[in-house]
DNA sequence: CCGTTAATTAGATATGCATCGAATCAATCA
DNA sequence: TGATTGATTCGATGCATATCTAATTAACGG
């Protein structure tokens, strides 16, 4: 687990994750979620990452998602981006290399955006 | 507005917005939505954001929130990107300019991360 | 042992981005 | 007119990132 991901899931762990409206973040906690935030910015690793979200059973085989225009090095390095973001989980699984969306951390950032009155 | 602005303000209008688990995204639907989560992806930024998010009223005035460490260019550099990402709404009242938070973009992106079973 | 899948490494290129200082401009107010 | 606030411009620097090709490695299955 990257250093990274140890403290996603560190500041994803209840009763973490204040939401925005709730109070400003600190340097630390801007940090962590900026990362994540981050990791989704760009066009490829989101498309990658709608992919197995919207994929059967929320999980998907490399070779099922991996048609997004670039080459097979760079979608593994995109994927690893979002491992260590704390988005994505992998497992082999056989010849096959299954990923699957994080849910905690997932919940984490729609909380974080979501305005309580 | 800016283009980027336009676009947002199209794709967050409904019935559009799908959340994450519903389809993948298109390629322009990704553009649009991995460009408000790069506005987010900075350190900087998100703690700018998060300061007028958790204001009183949900809106600061500058003067509030320029307190993050860099220089007075480059706060209104970040300030400019949220707005042009379509996340901050500005407005000059007398010497001050106030930011407050662009209510139905947020909420776009808080569902788009949502899961729906 | 060979084929397949995907991660990794290496090296290279090109672009983008955050940041600064210094200066200027625009809007407002006293 | 002068002071204040904040946006903008300019030029510059340094670092990060996305991408490629080519090659290699690791894990698995037959």
């Amino acid at each position: 687990m990257s250093k990274l991901a140890q403290l996603a899931a560190a500041a994803s762990a209840p009763p973490c994750c204040p939401s925005l409206t709730d109070r400003e973040l600190t340097e630390e906690e801007a940090e962590i979620t900026a990362a994540m935030f981050k990791a989704l910015g760009d066009p490829v690793r989101l498309r990658l990452f709608s992919k197995v979200a919207s994929h059967p059973d929320r999980e998907a085989c490399v070779c099922d998602i991996a048609d997004v225009g670039v080459s097979q090095p760079t979608v593994s390095h995109h994927l690893k981006k979002l491992r260590e973001a704390g988005l994505l989980l992998s497992e082999r699984r056989g010849t096959w290399v299954y990923y699957r969306v994080a849910p905690a951390v997932l919940a984490a950032l729609s909380g974080f955006l979501t305005a309580r009155d």
